[in-house]
DNA sequence: GTCTATAAATCGATAGAC
DNA sequence: GTCTATCGATTTATAGAC
């Protein structure tokens, strides 16, 4: 009778099916979007009942906050780790493969973020104005110092953060897309053509 | 009793509260997709009732499929109209314009389809790799064209047009984020600065 | 904790009068 | 054509036995 749901102390057991119920989450929301995915599709995705479900989490809109809350950290993870001790263009280099490698290999959290943007972005409450900014802002002035200093082409670095996200995202939440244009033989290196194609374009760009 | 739905041949009036439905559903549709909207929604938006609005459409399917159809070909043109007869950079720089023109002016359109695409394009039928395939293997062989003739550096075509896409559609699409980040200052000119950033990208790039 | 059963709400669609 | 009334399906959530 115990709530599992939001108590503090959690066995193993419970965190192994909450667990599993995330995983069952982030395939059915990242594909169908909130409104689109059923409790049922997420409970046959995990391997439970819709009620057991409920009983780990109290209801869908709180497994898909939770979701979100737990993925936010790891999504920003990479433009986090640009530092300005490094080299410049190295650093801002990384970062694209980074994205690129998140778009190839996490493109479920990305859909996933871009449904809720694409909407209004009304459950990641106020971190975009707050935490993301601050973090966007650190960055930029990063850039924005390497610019002043000579080791950059002058640019705004905002739109170039921008930039980096849209490019590198489009070709996981457009894949479809991407592959019915590019065809199937040329969509097999889609990836890897694209991170060289986004690197040769910057570097031309922020040569000094 | 006779449909209005899909006959030939609509009385003047009948085409107005069509179109007065087809402007509700576009914004409605854009801010919650086709599952998180509904047809009372929809209905009141457009000043109607929800019976009065499924006699006009045969259903909510209905009303979202002819959507998109309608505004597949406005949405193309821009790229449609690259020719190859005009400069090389200029006609990219102005393909740039207006689709940076397009997510200011017509925002609900992009993230209609971007939520489209997101979800795996079931509803736009094989329009992707036929008709979209075409239209743009065809400017890219333009480009690769002007490439091969030393007018543009060399680049990946395909992939230069899906960075165009991605770079000017991110400013619609996600535009909950872009303001959230800027902060509302630097917000108000967001349209131009991108549009600027993105052409001198572009010609930094571009240029032999 | 997990199950069966069912309540409660939402929503798309239809019937039929006028 | 537009209205009132209502059906039927879907889906979330809860109650209670074990």
């Amino acid at each position: 009778m115990a709530r599992a749901g939001t108590t503090a102390r959690k066995t193993r057991n419970q965190m192994e099916k909450r667990q599993a119920i995330f995983e069952a989450a982030l395939d059915v929301f990242s594909e169908k979007g909130l409104r689109g995915a059923t409790l049922e599709q997420v409970a046959k995705a995990a391997g439970l009942s819709k009620q057991n479900v409920v009983y780990y989490f109290n209801g869908k809109d709180q497994i898909y906050a939770e979701l979100l809350e737990s993925l936010l950290q790891k999504w920003v993870q990479p433009l986090h780790d640009l530092s300005a001790e490094g080299d410049p263009l190295d650093e801002i280099l990384t970062y694209v493969s980074r994205k690129v490698q998140m778009s190839r290999n996490m493109p479920r959290e990305s859909r996933l973020f871009a449904t809720e943007i694409l909407h209004g972005a009304p459950r990641l409450g106020d971190v975009l104005p707050t935490d993301l900014k601050t973090l966007v802002d650190d960055k930029a002035a990063i850039i924005q110092g390497w610019m002043d200093a000579g080791k950059l082409a002058p640019l705004d670095p905002h739109h170039l953060i921008f930039s980096i996200w849209s490019m590198t995202q489009h070709y996981a939440d457009f894949d479809v897309q991407v592959r019915s244009v590019l065809g199937p033989e040329r969509s097999a290196t889609r990836f890897e053509d694209a991170e060289a194609f986004i690197k040769d374009m910057l570097i031309r760009t922020l040569q000094p």
